[in-house]
Order: C-alpha cells, then structure tokens, then sequence
DNA sequence: GTCTATAACGAGATAGAC
DNA sequence: GTCTATCTCGTTATAGAC
C-alpha cells in the first residue's frame, strides 16, 4: 500500500515527498523555528508523530540531510508565496505589507524565521545547509529589490541609496525585529517596528496611530 | 595559594570572578557568540584551556549558571562601552557610530552579539537566562532612546515617530544586520546596512559613497 | 514502511583523591 | 582548585525482524 508520489517538488537531490515525509518534515519545521537546529532531535519529532526514531531514518537517513530540505521546502514555499503577493497586491507599499504579513503569521506562531533562526546558528550546520540558507536570504533580497524599484519607479516609495543596499537593511530590520520581539514574548513590537518602518518608506503620509493608546 | 579576589562584579547571586573563573567565561563567551548556548559544551571550555570538564564545575556547577553568568557580564561590559561612549563622542550622531563599531568590532571575529544569538534559542534556555536576555535588550534600547532624544533636540538627527520606537527599530536593524551578514560570512554587509541606517538618520547630507567601486 | 534492539558516542554532572 | 573515574542520560545512527 504505497502512498503515491504527489510533486517532484524537492530538487537538488531531495527527496520525493510522500505523506509521511511531509508530516516529518512540519514537524522539524515547527520544532527548528522554535528551539533551533541543535535545539530538537529525532526523538523530539518520534514523539510527536507517535512513530519510532528508527522510522524517521528511513526518510532522512541524517539529521543534515533533514536539514537541507527543511530549508529548500521553506524556500520554496516562501517563493510561491512571494509569487501568489507579486500577482495579487496591487502596488509595490501592498507588497511590502503583505511580505510583512508572512513574517507576522510565524511570529504569531511563536515561531522565527526558519532561516533567521538558522542563521545564528550557522557556525555549527553542515555544508549543505549553509548553502541553501544563503540561497533563501538572496532570494529575499532579490524580491525586495525588485518591488522597491517598482515602488520607487511609481512615486509610491522613496528611499535614499541603490535599492539593492535598501533591500537588504530592510530584510534585517525584519529578521532582527523578529528576533528580539520573539525574546521579549511580544509580537507587538515587531508589528509596530514594522509598521514605522513601511511608513517611514511610503511616500503618502501613513495614519500613524501616535502613542495614546 | 589561592588567587585573590579582585572584585565583586557580578550581582545577583553571581560569582567573585577569579582568574580562572574569567578565563571560562572568556572562552565560553567566545563559543556562545560563534556556536550558539547549544552549540559548545563543557568539553569544549576544558580542551581550549587545558583543564579537564571537573574542573569547570568547581567554578559554575551548571551550565546554566554559566550561561546566566555570562549574559550577566556582557551585559556590564556593554554597559560601560555605553558609558564610555558618552563621556567621549561630541554628539548623538558620534555616540550613534561608536555604538556601530561596538557591533563591528564583535562581528569581525566572526562572532555574533551574544545575546541576539541567545534570542534564537531563547525556547530553550533556562529562565533565568532569558530574563538576564531581556534586561539587556532593555539597557540597549534606554541608551539609544537617549541618544535620539539628544541628538534630535540638538537637530543632527532627524525620524518620525517617537523615540523608543525608533530606538527599538534602530537595534534590531543592528541585531538583524549582523545574523544576515555572518550567513554570509561578509562582514561589508553589515558595515554598509549600519552606514546606509546612520545616513538615513542624520541631518547632514552624508558623502556616501555612491556605487562606483 | 515501521518496528525492536542496540551500538557508539557525547552531554552534563558528581564523588572523592590529591 | 584541579584531577581521575564514573554515572546517567540523550544523541545520531544502524541491523534486522515483521
């Protein structure tokens, strides 16, 4: 009773994903963004799937290979979702709050960014990981330059310097806020630093809500 | 001959550091900020100085003493550059790149600022680490809310919004620059976030360097 | 594909000699 | 204050039955 082959979805050696893959695979998603890569283990996942650790070795027969993946699938779907913003959102500051809504979903989650957490702990990955955490961090950048010359091109944004160098201090606004406001326990303050800091790149003025609250 | 006590340092419940117990906290404060609290392990302390794993555990009897300890004393030492800082920069905008440099000067031995590094494994360290985490956000963000406060009153900086919220974007742009910067092993790519952030932030037109090289 | 069983190792930690 | 020796547990990973 073999469960069939959905998507080829995983390329560069992955794996074809089937059910029980998958379930692995948001598993350690969940736990990696939470507690680290060196922060859970197989027993951690064995656990919560109700399976055995032996089991999980059949899927990913190393923790680095079942790391390599957690971070091509996150990519990849954090490409489609940046894809689905691109047809949808009507101009370029949309976009930019619709990216921002991404990184809200996982903080509300008390979770980080899968590749902002990994970053930290870079030193301590495998080759392969490393490799495939950079490729997530270009794409980021890659997007966030192309709608911010959108942005800018409309009259909608305004930034000084190249929108390259602008599109990588805002990825590390975003990643950073997440990172203390996760510390904290608050949400919030990566809401509001990310609201100022939209604002602070639109072009019409924002209602900002001042401080009565 | 037991080594003397030079000062009471630590509060809190904290050691009086000798020689040796500092030599621990400098190489364990080296393997936090490279390798993550999950990442080193008290074999590692003990192969670096020569000594064996007992040893260690005569001086911090667990590693979560150690890892409290360690938050505790880099939060002092960075208390006192911020004071340092004061009596010596001539304006905000000085004090503001004196501030940068700390973070440079820590990224430039591949090292990450230990406690953004610790908020990516804030899940799974003991609490009161992560209480000792929090405070030191905290100092961060009152010292920079002053600078602010000063440097706009005196017009050299220019923002919206108040002041703490400023302050609170302004840290995590440093901490989310440095986690960015270190995946990729480039250190220009902080350097270039944190010159892009100060220009932004100054009244005076900055000669910024253009893109010419 | 999932299981039991186990190997091989490293972790944090303690007892007690020196 | 540092050592040797040891304990206990958790880790990744494998072999082989079902």
């Amino acid at each position: 009773m073999a469960i069939a082959r959905k998507k080829a979805a995983l390329p560069a050696g992955g794996l074809t994903p089937t059910a029980a893959a998958t379930a692995i695979l948001d598993v350690a998603e969940e736990l990696a963004q939470t507690r680290g890569y060196n922060g859970f283990s197989y027993a951690d996942i064995a656990v919560k799937l109700g399976v055995t650790k032996a089991s999980l070795h059949y899927h990913f027969p190393s923790k680095a290979e079942l790391g390599r993946v957690l971070i091509e699938r996150y990519r990849i779907h954090f490409g489609a979702a940046l894809l689905a913003i691109d047809e949808q959102a009507r101009d370029a500051l949309e976009k930019l709050k619709r990216y921002v809504a991404l990184y809200s979903a996982v903080l509300s989650n008390e979770r980080m960014c899968l590749c902002g957490m990994l970053a930290a702990e870079q030193a301590t990955l495998p080759l392969p990981m490393r490799e495939a955490l950079r490729l997530f961090f270009t794409d980021n950048e890659r997007w966030l330059t192309a709608v911010l010359d959108e942005g800018r091109q409309a009259g909608i944004l305004r930034f000084k310097a190249s929108t390259i160098e602008r599109a990588r201090v805002l990825l590390a606004q975003f990643e950073g806020a997440m990172l203390v406001a996760r510390s904290y326990g608050e949400p919030l303050r990566f809401h509001s630093a990310a609201s100022y800091v939209l604002a602070d790149l639109s072009t019409r003025e924002q209602s900002r809500p001042g401080r009565r609250s």
